[in-house]
DNA sequence: TTGTAAGCGTTATCAG
DNA sequence: CTGATAACGCTTACAA
């Protein structure tokens, strides 16, 4: 039943042309005669050839293959990077290879090293955290492998980068509290380690100065981005006196946390205290009540990403330095956060 | 910056052996001397040698890719999957490409075909609800490419197959309703296109006519499988009267839209109604009430899908057939079920 | 604009 | 048990 698929020489036979002509027509070569083109491509259609990936791979020391290397156990968005990165490489021939690996594992950088050199990846894509390493970064500038990076700070070059700028949109969710009348407003941090983490942190500090707000020392409790921790933060932080009338979490699984215990304690969430997240993940619309929170655009992100790394690989540094890289996430307002309940004077 | 990687040539000539030699002891043939194959493998670990894939594949047909094609899981469960499908194969030197797709494409069984063969995949894994396509299978088959479909119902022979007991998992659950004292239950039900949705509701159904507890027609909605088709389904259900005392949902996501309907309506859970979803997704743990619901084993459904696409792969059906097929789910029993509230007699 | 020849790094064939 | 030698299907010189 499998029948052997035409190759280039039986296009090439049928066409009347050599298979050097046939390759420049697959591969866009400007010099070759409209009419010689025409014929070729007829007989591409006709025969449904398509060129073998590894063949050609061989012969040009090329794979055809992009990987996307991760470590996120809330990889809620992984189904939408996957498909934002194929949707712009696959019509130009890429197909997408995926690298699961432990973010924390001693042997990282080798372990995706050896990813990389085993299929001949034309380069690769890194998600945060592991996008943060710059270890990992060195080592494939090193291997000269082109390679993209997600994350929310620059930390490279233009053209291996694509920034989501958390801090901006920290800053935001902080002019929005403080427009709703908050003042004493609490945050749970991520791991600090991640720049994520403290972008979003400086970012929401940042913009509640600008209304003279100041986050007192113990209003900031660090987590670990998950719902576990964040519900051991928000025990912390609903069993000070007085209670704070907003929490900020670093992502939405600890803003998830904050409610259960809030839940737990009798406490009404928006009346007596606002929560937010950040994320927009599948938890945030569909937990009660419905998270504020952010949402960054993971798929325009991904296509952005895909877009300059193929520019690089194709050997066009420039333009691909010219494809945005910064990307601005948005405020989503739902259910969680309202006026501050309490006016503050006396 | 590149260093091009040593070739099996290197090897031959550093080992003095011919090239042939060294293939040999890299795809493990019985007929090499000791002496011999240990010395080769001494130049290769030396060398850092790995063949490369592309030249390998060229020559012998098979391109070491195993093709995932999914649309539309949740999130997680993706995650899960790929991180199960690559703990099995990469160490047989397979790496994982991905092919999301739409269910609903007309031209999907083609898309699907095109990118086994622009890859030259050596095998696909198909992850519900697309696994369930005959048309898709029907294609493959006759295509000559090996494949493990993702189901909940034994509809392909067993080299072709896993699936998740999800009809026994359902029964399970309606045990456990029955046994609560629950005996005028409601359900909502998935699309009845899709088999994993019957076969939930026979299972349902059977499980509670154990019990002599029979649903009602006015008691089984048809939903979308999303949070808001849940909402929609919730509505009508708790506008009937009386109000069932339980609701299974066909999975998480409608079971939180349940959730919500329940706390608008002033209706609490589980004291006045119980619900319970399936899944486990990330959502079951962290809604308030946290969801009673059904747990696969993804993670163990990929490897073993995986495990048998290797043995077809090479050439051993029968030990593919005997690589177990079915796998069960298990009751996660939470917080949104209780005793059934109201006595039925009077 | 087109064609010829020489690889790319493996495995398969067929000897020895 | 081992080794020449020819594929595999394509691209990259280098010519014409």
């Amino acid at each position: 039943m499998i029948q052997k698929s035409s190759t280039i020489n039986d296009v090439a036979r049928l066409a009347g042309v050599s298979k050097r002509t046939v390759s420049r027509v697959i591969n866009g070569s400007l010099s070759v005669g409209d009419s010689t083109r025409v014929r070729v491509e007829k007989i591409i259609a006709e025969l449904n050839y398509s060129p073998n990936t590894q063949a050609r791979g061989l012969a040009s020391s090329r794979s055809y293959l992009l990987g996307l290397i991760y470590d996120n156990p809330d990889a809620l968005y992984l189904d939408d990077v996957q498909r934002g990165v194929l949707e712009i490489c696959s019509t130009l021939g890429y197909e997408l290879v995926v690298h699961p690996c432990r973010y924390r594992s001693e042997t990282l950088v080798q372990d995706c090293l050896n990813f990389i050199n085993r299929s001949k990846l034309d380069g690769v894509i890194v998600l945060p955290p592991v996008s943060e390493l710059e270890s990992l970064a060195l080592a494939l500038k090193n291997a000269g492998r082109p390679y993209v990076r997600l994350t929310s700070v620059s930390i490279d070059e233009p053209q291996h980068i694509v920034v989501s700028d958390d801090r901006a949109a920290a800053a935001e969710m902080a002019r929005y509290f403080a427009q709703l009348g908050h003042q004493d407003i609490a945050f749970i941090s991520g791991p600090q380690r991640y720049k994520s983490s403290t972008e979003r942190m400086e970012g929401f500090k940042l913009g509640l100065s600008a209304y003279g707000i100041t986050l007192q020392t113990e209003r900031i409790i660090e987590g670990n981005n998950t719902y576990e921790t964040g519900i051991e933060c928000a025990r912390n932080l609903l069993s000070q006196t007085p209670l704070p009338t907003a929490i900020f979490a670093n992502n939405d699984q600890m803003a998830a946390g904050v409610l259960k215990v809030a839940h737990q304690m009798g406490i009404a969430i928006p009346d007596q205290l606002s929560v937010a997240g950040f994320d927009d993940n599948l938890l945030a619309s569909r937990v009660i009540p419905a998270l504020t929170t952010i949402r960054r655009p993971v798929r325009q992100m991904a296509q952005l990403a895909t877009t300059k790394m193929i520019m690089v690989i194709e050997q066009n540094d420039k333009s691909a330095q010219q494809v945005a890289a910064k990307v601005a996430p948005t405020l989503v307002v739902r259910e969680s956060t309202a006026q501050a309940a309490v006016a503050v004077s006396s």
